[in-house]
DNA sequence: CATTATAGTTAGTTACGCCTAACTTTGTCA
DNA sequence: TGACAAAGTTAGGCGTAACTAACTATAATG
């Protein structure tokens, strides 16, 4: 529906869901922000492989949703719901990465790439129960199965390789 | 770089990934092939929910990187590497919604949209791997452990539901 | 303090993925 | 067999997300 009404609507504020680029934005600051205080556009852009111009643009979306606190030729900063959503892809992030590398023994860099990705399409429901998972296994209590050990034991035996076809 | 000869290649074939929409086509007349042997234009939107002229474009590029026999008015069917290509899909889809299902307890109709998002980003080595767990904890001999109900009962000691926050 | 390099923005383009509306083709049945 | 409905396509438009090129602002240094 294109109607007039709509298009007002969703320029006003648009309190959709953000798009996966975006979350890429808000989460790269969250992380740029917590190493070195400064955030500059050029910062973004690198850590992004993006133009320039495209986190201009990006920064421009994020402060119509006050999620960034931004004026031209400024320094970025998150507002607190920034740094909340911020925090909970970020959160996602980590989840996800500990589960392939810690459980799966899939190997870093792929492991970090995939969460990259997959972070933004599974929601809360799994990630929580992914994260139940983790716990589940961590905890010593297992009378003395270690699930993640026995895993690895079971991909030797079965040849499965860190990196595989395709 | 947009000179006349990249553009050239471009249009040509393009050997590059699929993007995740025209995974979702080929998959989907893959999986209505399977059903009911000819596959139309309709059923393929009905079963996306998109529009009819949105499943013509798609068509289109299917054909033009030749995993789709397709012509105008008739019907579709998948040509040899366009059926390896869906059939790559719709194993990541199964295995995702597998585990999903089977080991993390995330009901249904979660696991079946979560694994339509995920299916697309998750590269051969990191479903591989799922695939390897889920043979793991099934496989019998756990020496009487077993990971999945214990993780249930974990579950529901911990209070952690299959609809959670967010 | 004027100049200049760097950081950042604006404008304009491209590609993709969807949409609706209007048209064409196909097949069916009276 | 010819008219009509259903199936399918074409044309045109919108939003997102990236890009380059060219402009402007800021800062840093001699």
């Amino acid at each position: 529906m294109n109607t007039v009404e709509n298009r007002l609507i969703m320029t006003k504020t648009k309190n959709t869901k953000l798009s996966a680029s975006l979350e890429d934005y808000i989460e790269a600051i969250f992380n740029l922000a917590g190493k070195d205080k400064t955030v500059r556009s050029t910062d973004i852009a690198k850590r992004l492989k993006v133009s320039k111009a495209s986190v201009t643009g990006a920064l421009r979306l994020l402060k119509e949703r006050k999620l960034v606190n931004y004026k031209p030729y400024g320094l970025v900063t998150l507002t607190s719901p920034g740094r909340k959503a911020a925090a909970d892809v970020a959160r996602k992030h980590n989840i996800l990465k500990s589960f392939m590398v810690n459980l799966l023994y899939v190997d870093l860099d792929t492991a970090q790439e995939a969460a990259c990705r997959a972070e933004h399409t599974l929601g809360s429901d799994v990630i929580g129960k992914i994260l139940a998972f983790i716990e589940f296994v961590t905890t010593g209590s297992r009378n003395g199965y270690d699930v993640a050990k026995e895993f690895k034991k079971f991909c030797k035996n079965k040849n499965i390789k860190t990196k595989m076809n395709a």
